[in-house]
DNA sequence: ATGGATTTTGACAACCGTTTTCATTTCAGC
DNA sequence: GCTGAAATGAAAACGGTTGTCAAAATCCAT
């Protein structure tokens, strides 16, 4: 009951940045894949469910998966134009966060962190013309 | 055209933590209010493009929206369980994602950053019985 | 291998929050 | 009051996601 699931995790795992259920989807069709946009659906769930890869919704509401290289908690520098990702720590805001829940009397602190910009080689040909 | 508005930023006003679209609609319904949806969807949308509500997405990919007291960027500590939420400022974690972004060649750099948890009303009551 | 129970799969329909459409209403300025 | 522009809202369209259910693959004891 794996084959599809790993699929879809590799098809992840070649992938740079976060991609959509139906890139994934998409991009294994184009690949002669056999494999429907409802099984895709499932095995990100199970895969994220599991832990195997992260989520994260774009301000649109698409929810966008990807198959990070540390299985410990970690965040994200997302380029917000080419999709590219690079895996921070921050061990601070890990911190910072509990101080702040247990401070308002607030028990079982999660907190959500990204970081958004335009990465170099996106910004770098700003010579348009 | 301010009057429809002002009916759904006062609305928002009166609720403790982030309520959805639907939320405020049915809320001004239930008080006598004439109000379409749309309406309610547009006045949230351009109350959070003029800065004057925060939204955020739920886990749903639900929008949620809030009239905060500061119009100063800050950051927001929600009760998971009745979504009661408090404003928090992090200059730390500001000074962090900038860091972060720029030692990785990212320019432009934005942030999320949200932590949940159970406030302590809502934890008290753990006697059920 | 074989039959039968169990799980997985995927085409399609249903869902649900949100956005668009468009005819109607409201309102400012004359 | 009249006119045109902006706002309104009911209903339809949209799009990502989830549910349905019959068919196909898989397992397992025989």
């Amino acid at each position: 009951m794996t084959t599809r699931r790993d699929a879809v995790h590799d098809t992840l795992r070649r992938s740079e940045g976060f991609r959509s259920a139906q890139d994934v989807y998409a991009e294994m069709r184009l690949h002669g894949a056999k494999i429907g946009l409802t099984t895709v659906y499932r095995a990100l769930q199970a895969l994220a469910d599991g832990g195997q890869v992260d989520v994260l919704r774009t301000d649109d509401g698409e929810s966008v998966y990807r198959a990070c290289a540390t299985d410990t908690h970690h965040h994200h520098l997302v380029c917000r134009r080419c999709g590219r990702t690079v895996e921070v720590a921050g061990p601070a805001v890990e911190r910072w966060a509990e101080m702040v829940g247990s401070e308002h009397g607030f028990t079982e602190i999660t907190h959500t962190v990204e970081v958004f910009g335009t990465c170099a080689s996106c910004s770098a040909p700003a010579k348009v013309g």
